[in-house]
DNA sequence: TTGAATACATAAGAATCTAATGTATATTTG
DNA sequence: CAAATATACATTAGATTCTTATGTATTCAA
């Protein structure tokens, strides 16, 4: 019987955006740690964020135009809220739709059930 | 309305190796071209594997253990078959738990529907 | 007061893929 | 029958994305 404790970061590759434009979609507003905690929590531990992977994702988001921010202090420390722009809530939707979509068709394709129709 | 014609590379990154290795123990053996066109085939062009990406991943798994091959001459032109080690019939069936895992963790996150019973 | 947690950031290197290129044989089509 | 397409292997430069490590600084708990 197969326990999986934390996938294999060669899974988890290429989701990392789709998590967390669909989290902002569905919090708000959320700061880059509050992400990974977060993520780190909902996921029991099997999906965990490195701030390495994060904040450049974050970045390269914000230039792409899919974010905005806005920063608050906490007494003398700084944290970046991000929240989606108009084109990111697009992004957003359309990335966990393809998500959907292809795990879909991964599922025909690994013989783990048969087809649905998303054609 | 969201209708996707080929995946993101980006969200196929990383499950390279689980489909090569479950079409193989389907299959029992295939060869590398064959590979790719069976995956476009079953995916309705929605995967295509390129031989770039393919090959060295096939090479990695042989000497790795987990693929064993035998050339076959059609003609003048070889062809090298694929077929699964016991190590690689293994890592095909952690692999295919792994991902369905991973799914259910994700769809989860995503908020497409609650989580089942997979701990 | 010292270690852990919070919170940001970057950077070197690894892994994996894309796109291009190369070689050669076989088949189809005009 | 010539030319284009399909079959079938392979490698390589470059891009992307992630891991691991490091750096800075504040806040909180022991």
């Amino acid at each position: 019987m197969y326990i999986c404790l934390m996938y294999s970061s060669e899974l988890i590759k290429g989701t990392l955006k789709t998590i967390v434009l669909n989290l902002l979609k569905e919090e708000g507003r959320m700061y880059g740690y509050e992400i990974t905690q977060r993520v780190k929590v909902l996921t029991e531990d099997k999906i965990q964020i490195t701030e390495g992977a994060l904040y450049p994702t974050l970045h390269a988001l914000e230039k792409n135009g899919e974010l905005e921010t806005e920063k608050e202090y906490i007494g003398k420390r700084v944290r970046k809220y991000y929240r989606l722009t108009d084109q990111g809530l697009e992004t957003a939707n359309d990335r966990v739709s393809e998500f959907s979509d292809f795990v879909n068709t991964m599922k025909f394709l690994l013989d783990l059930e048969p087809r649905l129709g998303n054609a």
